[in-house]
DNA sequence: GTAGCTAGCGCC
DNA sequence: AAAGGGCGCTAGCTAC
């Protein structure tokens, strides 16, 4: 074996190659030193002597880096504070020899950074790589290089002169793997060296694979099912070592080959870049995707990974407090909800309201699927929920795990639900997402308030039902939810009466529910319980996806006093537009305005015991802009030289009458003067709808969005939206031919470009009809725009990030959500700062002017947290 | 007990 | 036949 294991001692486990590759761990065996092993002192000296060889001798070449890590969860754990590196492997090249004279020539370098018991052995021979590391000097080559940097850095070194990450490269080059073709390293590999036997060997088998347990059943005998075990474990065990060591320090060697052969394919291919832009940044005609990945990627790479790095700031006492009023609001709605539910339903007091198939059971037992109309939703289904109580059925001494139970519609057993389901799932079962609940509900708090007016002395009607004993189980749980006497609902009504109480409802904001319940108390207490459940989901989405995870310790590092507190998410490159995403927490969807009604975005702060705020600074109508100068729209570009509200402008030049009210002086497109009162109404105020249409209108027809969609969300007729799709048109014909250009350029060439020349693969669109075709189609419109936005969105961020006066001044970028950057820096600059961020912005070509057709304008704010900055 | 699917929903 | 692009995350449920 040409390689040269280099030294020894520390904790450890393993690696993840990025993307998924499940790794459970089998339960650790106690580790005992091998008879005869001795570590230390040798394997300090020999990894001196490599490094001292790589920096006389190899300096200026590449190497690819590589670790194996143990202590973390990736599934779950940020590398950042979690995680430590228990090898290092390296290469740089088949003519190089690291072997002392008269041995074996070694090519790979293979550095034990665990050591075999001692935790000193392993950080003494880490701390003879710190140089080499840290030596800006030196290019290193990563496969996903965000996991190794952290990690590295859980040992307090900074690994510098990044040169290349190959999984951004392969990216770059095809962003449509998917599946087992994946931007690991064994997938890339295998691909890029097909018939290459000696690149490929790790292609075939993982990690699992190799040194995968099967973990120990009760008879001694190993199971079927193969676990990994942790990773320092196999490292250390004497039996697995060499195989270890072949392997991992092959990922290094292939990692090298890798960004050779994606250097070359890069290399080959051509771009084309929008002139202007060309211009701007000196991309001569001939600039390759190699050219662009040096150019954009590369750094942004290094970029990214600095952002996840400094990490965001999160205020957990704010998230503690926001966490007991949701629970308290979300316990209220849930009694309401569940209350009214039990009365009809008994079995409805062990339910789960936030369980789709119990929702769907409720209110559409008995209706057809509607793909296949044989299949209908039975009319009672039993479910299970945990004996919390300990509740114990007669005739038993134990008490069972689970409660089985059975539920049937609201309107009683083996009664078929009147619900015609306005929207299906993809599997032809009725729908019940807030739309859909919210359609039956009617307006929010409307039945509630009208149910607390009513005369007689039933205002809490649902708390007055009578409660019975329940004979199909236990009502432990809460017994504000015991079972009550059903109502008697009368479903015999006639055409005319349901016509009279849906005009009712219509004309007072109810749902469809008031009229299915035969209006009156009835159908508002369905109405009121109904939108008590939309208030629990909501509650519950903002609980569980929000306000619970940003308090947990997995993504978070601790600050001096070891209190958890900033949160570092990773920034992956691995959209099919170029756009950034954000894993482990995201942190590109934390609720925003109305949405966030328990302030989540609060508890996202600037250090401000040191005297640090936020500057919060995005794009407006970025893509709309985009699209106004790729398809040289004339209507679009000059609305947006007038300048103030592009919508409003939008609705006037889609209807005549609009224009007549403006022209006559009855009406303003927008008033300035934020101190006085316009003297006429204000466009966005008299024709309400005409701008909703036409704001719905510009967002969707970036996105593809057909009449038949349009007619849906307006709830029109398809003539009227096909009318209202061909007046937007109308003004801006050169978007139109634009979207023609693009379709035919993906159907004839199989790939569409974005601004800077970045090519999405679309082969669906080359063949012949087919969803994945009209799928292929739309993405062909909407990829130039969302990719040439997530293009602008980049370069402004690499002005931003080398910036050298916002660097001397201590602004950071921590986040980018599409549009927006969020950076954090002392408040006493903030204000040039943030000039400087707007002029980064709005010129990010090489900070060239007017590169684009169109001005990119920017607003930006600064303020402590990312909830005031809106 | 876990994996994979379905449904739903947050952001731009 | 379907009918708006791009993401990541959670929960419930079923099948293994």
């Amino acid at each position: 074996m040409e390689q040269s294991t280099v030294a020894a001692a520390q904790p450890a486990l393993q690696e993840e190659e990025l993307e998924e590759q499940e790794q459970e761990q089998a339960p650790r065996t106690p580790y005992r030193t091998p008879p005869g092993t001795t570590f230390g002192q040798r394997e300090r000296q020999e990894a001196a002597r490599v490094a001292q060889l790589i920096a006389s001798q190899y300096q200026s070449r590449w190497f690819a880096v590589d670790t194996e890590v143990s202590d973390i969860d990736v599934k779950k754990e940020s590398p950042c504070g979690h995680g430590r590196v228990t090898c290092l492997s390296l290469y740089c090249g088949d003519n190089v020899n690291f072997a002392l004279p008269g041995e074996a020539p070694k090519r790979q370098l293979w550095v034990d950074t665990l050591g075999m018991d001692d935790e000193e052995e392993g950080a003494a021979v880490m701390e003879e790589f710190r140089v080499f590391l840290e030596d800006p000097s030196i290019r290193k080559i990563w496969h996903n290089y965000s996991f190794d940097r952290h990690v590295l850095a859980n040992h307090g070194i900074v690994p510098r002169g990044f040169g290349a990450d190959t999984i951004h490269m392969a990216r770059l080059l095809d962003s449509s793997r998917r599946g087992t073709k994946s931007y690991s390293l064994e997938s890339l590999t295998g691909d890029y060296f097909k018939g290459d036997s000696t690149i490929q060997q790790r292609s075939k088998t993982s990690m699992k694979e190799l040194f995968g347990k099967g973990a120990l059943k009760k008879d001694g005998t190993e199971g079927k099912v193969k676990k990994l075990p942790p990773i320092d474990e196999i490292q250390r065990d004497p039996e697995q070592r060499e195989k270890f060591i072949d392997y991992s320090a092959f990922d290094a060697k292939a990692t090298f080959k890798l960004y050779e052969v994606l250097r070359e394919h890069l290399q080959g291919r051509v771009c084309q870049i929008n002139p202007p832009v060309a211009l701007a940044c000196n991309m001569r005609p001939g600039w390759t995707m190699w050219d662009l990945y040096e150019k954009f990627w590369q750094p942004f790479g290094g970029l990214l990974v600095d952002m996840e790095r400094a990490g965001m700031l999160v205020d957990r006492d704010h998230l503690a407090a926001a966490q007991i009023q949701a629970e308290a609001d979300q316990q209220e709605a849930r009694r309401f909800f569940q209350r009214w539910a039990s009365a009809r339903v008994p079995a409805a007091q062990h339910m789960n309201v936030t369980s789709v198939a119990q929702i769907q059971q409720l209110l559409f037992a008995g209706v057809q699927n509607a793909k296949d109309p044989t299949c209908i939703l039975e009319p009672g289904r039993k479910f299970k929920t945990a004996n919390v109580d300990g509740f114990i059925e007669e005739g038993k001494k134990l008490a069972r795990k689970h409660i089985e139970f059975e539920l049937h519609g609201v309107w009683g057993p083996n009664k078929k639900s009147p619900l015609k389901p306005e929207q299906v799932t993809p599997t032809g079962w009725p729908a019940v997402s807030v739309p859909v609940l919210r359609s039956l509900a009617g307006k929010p708090g409307t039945a509630r308030k009208a149910l607390s007016e009513l005369p007689d002395s039933s205002i809490s009607s649902v708390d007055d039902i009578d409660l019975v004993e329940d004979p199909e189980g236990p009502w432990l749980n809460d017994p504000e939810l015991a079972p009550a006497k059903a109502p008697m609902v009368n479903l015999e009504v006639t055409t005319a009466e349901t016509a009279k109480l849906e005009a009712e409802a219509a004309e007072n904001g109810y749902g469809k529910l008031y009229a299915a319940f035969g209006g009156g108390k009835d159908g508002l207490e369905a109405c009121a319980a109904v939108d008590a459940l939309c208030n629990v989901g909501a509650i519950d989405t903002l609980l569980s996806n929000f306000i619970l995870p940003l308090q947990g310790s997995e993504v978070a590092t601790r600050d001096v006093q070891g209190k958890p507190n900033r949160i570092h998410c990773s920034l992956n490159i691995n959209t099919e537009t170029g756009r950034l995403s954000a894993r482990r927490p995201n942190l590109q969807n934390q609720p925003a305005m109305e949405k966030d009604r328990y302030k989540v975005r609060k508890a996202f702060t600037a250090d401000i015991a040191n005297g640090n705020t936020l500057i919060v600074a995005d794009y407006s109508q970025l893509e709309l802009r985009l699209l106004a100068h790729v398809a040289e729209c004339k209507s679009m570009l000059e609305a947006f030289k007038l300048g103030g509200d592009f919508h409003s402008r939008t609705a006037l030049g889609m209807y005549d009458h609009i224009k007549e009210a403006i022209d006559q002086g009855k009406c303003l497109l927008e008033w300035e003067d934020p101190t006085s009162k316009p003297p006429v109404p204000l466009l966005k105020d008299m024709f309400k709808s005409e701008r909703q249409k036409a704001k719905v209108l510009n967002f969707s027809i970036a996105y593809g969005k057909t009449a038949h969609g349009l007619a849906q969300d307006f709830k029109t007729s398809l003539d009227e939206a096909k009318q209202t799709v061909e007046r937007w048109y109308a003004d801006r014909p050169e978007v139109l031919k634009w979207q023609q250009a693009q379709r035919m350029n993906a159907t004839k060439h199989g790939f569409v470009s974005t601004l800077i020349g970045r090519q999405r693969q679309l082969p669906d669109a080359m063949t012949s009809s087919s969803k994945a075709k009209g799928h292929a189609l739309r993405a062909a419109i909407n990829t130039p725009i969302q990719g040439s936005a997530a293009d602008v969105a980049t370069a402004a961020m690499l002005a931003i990030g080398r910036h050298q006066r916002l660097r001397e001044l201590g602004w950071t970028l921590l986040l980018q959500v599409h549009d927006e950057v969020i950076l954090e820096g002392p408040k006493e600059s903030a204000e040039e700062a943030q000039k400087i961020v707007v002029d980064c912005m709005e010129n990010p070509f090489d900070g060239k002017r007017d590169v684009l057709e169109v001005a990119l304008e920017v607003s930006s704010n600064i303020a402590d947290t990312w909830y005031e900055a809106k």
